[in-house]
DNA sequence: GATCTTTTGTTCTGTCTCGAAACATAAGGC
DNA sequence: GCCTTATGTTTCGAGACAGAACAAAAGATC
């Protein structure tokens, strides 16, 4: 079997196991969790040795992968040499959120080789200004990069609708922006020839739960993910990949909860964002709508009935709307994220029983909820991931 | 590019070539409206005229192409020898539903090469006994089939949660049935070798949408699909295939459209089903339960106020419950099947309205329902057309 | 009716890539 | 110092396709 090399089917020729194998190889030895020897890689892959040693010299000397000094441990027979993904190649992740921008940039190592983040207020923003704020942050990250470091892409999450194939952002309605073309924007702050590929950030955060450096997997390769920020955004991951019509999708946060609910922003009613979302969980705890996430959570803990109740209702309401997803995509875990990741612990227990009730699959797969801390800003790590993935599926257009 | 052979990634080696570009031939042939030449076949893939003639020669001799007799048109030039998929290979696709059996043959050029439908009563009914009946109707297909057509596969669609891998049915609510293991109770009716896969209905209904014939795009090839039978199964689809997590999904009929709605058999409370279910409908309207289709569409079409508005009512638990759908996997297409089809027309200004209102992108990408008519008992067709699949997806197995 | 043109299908050679097996290398073990 | 073991390299052969020339079968033209 050849890895899925997707889009319209065209025939397969010699090139094209080399290409198909190229490929094979570095995902290999990205996927594993410390270096390989050619070896390792030939037992891994199922080629011969002479074939994985080709294949690896290609991309070392291409750059792609990097032989480090090997560490010394006391072994019998010829020493290996030790493989990892090469570090001259990263990609730029970008995010503009209600709450915050950030510039990062990732090598094929899955390590953070720069990166700036700055909180700030950005709801009814102005597009162009914050524009170019994030990209002075991004200018600011790119000169202090290594010289020999190559930017193989560039992606930004928005919390929002967007068509990635346009480049456009549709509507991000805790933003204020809509019908919005960032790469134009951003363009004067980062190197010509490399541009910038706009995401939902829901759907690029859960990358990182899914795929922990370019190529290996994370803990969860299945499951429904739940970005809370300002607003919730979704994203549903099977095998691994997001699914959904990139960037179309994942408006979780606008699915109805209660017909007969508050009529929502959005031109719906009763939307679950109306009873968890961020503005929501706090208004009904009584705190003020700037409060930091912790003090929900220290207020839920302490008993305090105005915030158990507040709690009380989002895990209601995350359980109807979870138990639709549910239901329709089969998955039955269920990833928490954002500051919903911070408030896991205390909606979990509701919010399971409310699935476990809801979904009709449950009592052959129990619906669970879990949660991952994540790095701020996961939407920029996620961005960085997508824009390396290209590398993966085809190093071989990296090696001229 | 190679096509997607999912699973686990192995390494290329020459005979990989050959296998991808065997299936893509075959492909090729099967997604062509008409018979194409080997000239065809090198023009529209991509590989020489050389190859293309060695991959189809190959072909035709296992099979897998039939060469057929030349149409007198005149053209200039040497006349070309038409190709179109082997009539030898079919697959049988089977349904058990809560009302009727069927089972079907279907052939590698899409056509039904035998069928034999039986509608009943089948709430509550004994699954053993049942699947002997259906047993007896494959036999007697079976039995009428040319001796040299080769079966290279079975698929049994069914209305509930299904373990495809395990070849379980877990729970079918509307049948009544549980933790069945459903090719057991089949075997002594079908030739040995020949497993059936089981399906959900659902799931393999929408297959026939996104494909007509075996590797022919169908009308539509991304839209969200629902299957009206007794309950309300449904399926995404993306790009031509179905997604989720093959069997378990699909359970839009028990997304909950209002949380203080009824409590449903499953567990839940307003489920959709309770409200846009057939029965649900019928009784609404005043009608009884078995009642045919058609009378619900002819008094609605009257004026008639009950039935007026037991479809208001329907449209709009379609509509909160699509337009979740719709929110999460972004796919603004919505396909009715089932006896939904029928009541399409009297369903769609309503149910459009209420898509258009609660989808979040509904500005740029308008909500449309749309209906295919479909056969009676489409998920048979489906499970062949899964069955047959396998060999679009990988001919060379057939070849020896 | 003979010849030209056009399109299809076939044959041949060259190139690319991998597999298999022998060989070379660099260590530890005795 | 020699054996064992694992890694990495070299050589040869086989399979598959590309490209180009060739053969075949018709219509078009004079």
């Amino acid at each position: 079997m050849t890895q899925r090399l997707a889009g319209a089917p065209s025939s397969a020729r010699q090139s094209t196991v080399r290409t198909t194998n190229l490929g094979l190889v570095l995902r290999t030895v990205c996927a594993a969790s410390g270096p390989l020897s050619r070896a390792d890689v030939a037992a891994v892959t199922g080629v011969t040795r002479a074939t994985a040693a080709r294949l690896v010299d290609e991309l070392v000397a291409g750059g792609l992968l990097d032989e480090v000094e090997r560490e010394v441990l006391p072994r019998r027979g010829r020493p290996a040499t030790p493989l990892v993904p090469g570090a001259r190649f990263a990609a730029l992740g970008l995010q503009a959120d209600a709450g915050l921008l950030a510039a990062r940039v990732v090598d094929l190592r899955g390590r953070v080789v720069a990166e700036r983040v700055a909180p700030g207020d950005l709801r009814g923003s102005d597009p162009a200004a914050t524009m170019a704020t994030l990209g002075a942050l991004t200018a600011d990250v790119l000169a202090g990069l290594p010289a020999d470091l190559c930017l193989v892409g560039a992606g930004l999450a928005l919390p929002g609708v967007v068509d990635a194939e346009a480049g456009v952002l549709l509507r991000a309605p805790n933003l204020g922006w809509s019908d919005l073309s960032p790469a134009g924007l951003l363009a004067p702050f980062v190197p010509a020839g490399l541009d910038v590929v706009p995401g939902n950030e829901a759907d690029l955060a859960a990358r990182t739960v899914a795929e922990e450096a370019p190529g290996q997997a994370g803990p969860y390769r299945d499951f429904v993910y739940l970005s809370g920020q300002i607003g919730i955004g979704g994203a549903v991951v099977l095998g691994g990949r997001v699914t959904g019509s990139s960037g179309w999708a994942g408006e979780v946060g606008h699915v109805c909860v209660d017909p007969d609910g508050p009529p929502c922003s959005c031109g719906s009613t009763g939307c679950l964002e109306l009873y968890a979302g961020r503005h929501a969980l706090l208004r009904a705890a009584g705190l003020p709508l700037d409060a930091p996430p912790g003090d929900l959570v220290r207020l839920a803990a302490a008993g305090e009935p105005a915030a158990v109740a507040a709690l009380g209702t989002g895990a209601w309401a995350l359980g109807v709307a979870l138990a639709g997803v549910v239901n329709v995509v089969g998955i039955p875990t269920v990833v928490l994220g954002g500051h919903l990741a911070e408030l896991a612990d205390l909606l979990r227990p509701a919010l399971e029983e409310h699935l476990a009730s809801r979904v009709l699959s449950a009592r052959w797969r129990r619906p669970r909820v879990v949660s991952v801390p994540g790095p701020p800003a996961a939407g920029a790590s996620g961005a960085a991931l997508q824009a390396l993935d290209g590398v993966l599926a085809d190093p071989a257009r990296l090696l001229g």
